[in-house]
DNA sequence: GAATGGACTTAGTACCATAGGT
DNA sequence: ACCTATGGTACTAAGTCCATTC
């Protein structure tokens, strides 16, 4: 009875603690509907990167040939040189340039004057001792390592956490971007300047008025201290590369961006519950006379179609030269009347976000194939295809259309209802458990072939390949000398009467052959996921819920598909969806 | 309507702890 | 017990989209 009353206690509290979660969320959106984000913000501000300690006398740096004694501010952008030597960025012409101007800037006047040529300068001495560091670092003893940890845990305990509305929520990144040499993605015009240490008079703290108020370092100043509960950020401040601005923020297990996170779901639904409406708009806007409106719904099309991202407009020579739908250019696609026996192909070649290249031929209706040449007439390479739109007239269009609809959320729906349907497709309820991971993997990769999401394949690919493949080897013998075993052990068991052997022989036959089936789906899973990354749909475009659903259906429990943080992040879906949950 | 600033989501990669094999 | 491939995480860059200003 005692034993029974303590379970339903700690049922109840589950309960409790779920509803109120839930309650907690719709009461909020009836509650504050005037774009406030909390009533009570308080924590302990960011964590500074640690100070600049200055080599040892013994590390040398030399101009010239000849030892230099260098200040510590101009030794200290040294070091971040040094400690790139090894990349291939170093040796890039725009990179040097940036850094070493970048660097002048931080010299005494006396260095300056004699340090002007780059290619003299001799680093070596600095990179192997970082070198040295970072292996005596490795080679640290347990208790070492041990004191390290715990003095981490200790970071995060104390600056890790705050408290926003009643609950103690985890901080995303508590601390400040340590500085460097920025290293931009792509060919970026700004990559090897010099992005400057942050300091607590650059900070901007935001809490609420009647919290703690987090205390800057001794005889240091906050930049300012604001109450904006308009915004979700905690503390930001102004980088100096672009001059945008950086935030800390809450991390996706929080309520505020959970909840934010399903408002985007229910977005995507209710595109899917229009967008047979809308292509049929967009396909007669194919015909219209305006030209802004059949460059507004071919663009269009693509989005949906392939799930391009908007493409803004970017400031020419501040960034990598990327581009998404409404910033394509002529020389970007290629018109094929006829290719490979299909007719009317579009071939697809950019760079997009992260200077990832988006590589496609595709087949498109004849109608949209006539606009692309309409819209590629009498242009230059350079020109803009389509040069009478932008994100900003697709979005209001879109607006119309739906409310809350915008470009982004094609790529959620899509992604979303491709999970979906490719999960109906792939998996049977028969097949065991690995199979139906294999089932749920190829799903999730089919949308983020989608997307796009590529990755650098791993530097041991190959070799782990052939580490799996002599695995497989090796238990395809074991399977074989097993089924021989077992083939004597049935014989025996006839002239002895002895099932007993024949029984544990035969388990052991079934054992292997189901380790050599996973082997083997382990190298399937791998191989066809080779330089495609599937954290980013999974993390940003699928609608967990499908996923939840699917594992109650299947009887696959949801570590198999979720780690412990993204079962954190998801933890609303998982304690929402049902079995029959629908996109 | 163009430019700018601001807030927030989405993105790939480097690094590190550790699981799992020897 | 030791080693190493792998998964998880931290990091921070690079997008989207909206509001504001001129």
């Amino acid at each position: 009875m005692k034993k029974l009353k303590l379970y339903c206690v700690i049922i109840g509290n589950a309960l409790n603690r779920r509803q109120s979660l839930f309650s907690f969320m719709f009461k909020r959106k009836e509650r504050y509907t005037d774009g406030v984000k909390w009533k009570f913000l308080e924590h302990k501000g960011p964590v500074f990167a640690p100070p600049y300690e200055p080599l040892p006398s013994n590390v040398k740096f030399y101009y010239d040939g000849k030892h230099m004694k260098l200040s510590p501010q101009a030794e200290e952008v040294a070091t971040f040189f040094a400690k790139m030597l090894d990349h291939e960025y170093t040796t890039k012409d725009i990179f040097r340039k940036n850094f070493f101007k970048d660097w002048k800037k931080e010299m005494t006047s006396e260095e300056r004057s004699k340090i002007t040529d780059l290619k003299k300068c001799n680093f070596t001495e600095m990179s192997d001792y970082f070198k040295a560091q970072a292996e005596a670092r490795k080679s640290k003893t347990k208790e070492d390592k041990l004191k390290i940890k715990e003095e981490n845990e200790r970071m995060l305990q104390e600056y890790g956490f705050c408290v926003m509305d009643n609950h103690k929520e985890r901080i995303a990144n508590f601390r400040i971007e340590p500085p460097g040499l920025f290293r931009g993605r792509g060919d970026h015009p700004k990559m090897g300047m010099l992005k400057r240490r942050i300091r607590p008079e650059d900070i901007i703290i935001n809490c609420s008025k009647d919290s703690k108020h987090p205390v800057p370092p001794p005889g240091r100043k906050w930049k300012e201290v604001r109450h904006d509960n308009k915004v979700t950020w905690l503390v930001s401040w102004t980088e100096n590369i672009q001059g945008s601005i950086k935030y800390i923020m809450l991390n996706p297990s929080s309520r505020i961006k959970g909840e934010k996170d399903w408002q985007k779901y229910e977005t995507a639904r209710r595109l899917k519950k229009c967008v047979d409406r809308i292509r049929n708009q967009y396909r007669e806007d194919w015909k219209s006379k305006e030209m802004r409106i059949r460059q507004r719904a071919v663009a269009l099309y693509f989005i949906d179609k392939l799930a391009l991202r908007a493409g803004n407009e970017k400031e020419e020579g501040e960034t990598a030269d990327t581009v998404g739908c409404c910033s394509l250019r002529v020389e970007h696609i290629k018109l094929y009347p006829e290719n490979d026996g299909q007719e009317f192909v579009v071939e697809f070649d950019f760079l997009g976000k992260d200077s990832i290249r988006y590589y496609n031929k595709v087949p498109v209706e004849k109608r949209v194939f006539k606009n692309l040449q309409l819209f590629m007439e009498n242009k230059e390479p350079d020109d803009d295809l389509f040069d009478r739109l932008n994100t900003s007239i697709l979005n209001k269009h879109l607006q119309e259309l739906m409310d809350g609809l915008t470009a982004k959320v094609f790529r959620t729906y899509n992604a979303s209802i491709t999970l979906q349907q490719q999960l109906k497709e792939l998996t049977n309820v028969e097949e065991n458990i690995p199979a139906k991971i294999l089932s749920y993997n190829r799903a999730n990769r089919a949308v983020a072939i989608l997307c796009n999401h590529q990755r650098a394949p791993p530097k041991t690919f190959e070799k782990s390949m052939q580490n799996l493949q002599t695995k497989i080897d090796a238990k395809r013998d074991q399977l074989a000398d097993a089924k021989r075993e077992l083939k004597s052990a049935k014989a025996d068991a006839k002239v002895r009467r002895d099932e007993k052997s024949k029984k544990y022989v035969s388990k052991a036959v079934q054992r292997i052959e189901e380790q050599l089936m996973k082997l083997e789906v382990q190298a399937t899973d791998r191989e066809e996921n080779k330089q495609i990354a599937l954290g980013t749909s999974k993390l940003n475009y699928l609608d967990p819920r499908i996923s939840v659903a699917w594992c109650k259906k299947m009887g696959i429990p949801i570590e198999k598909i979720y780690n412990k943080t993204q079962r954190e992040k998801f933890a609303w879906a998982i304690d929402m969806a049902e079995e029959d949950y629908e996109f």
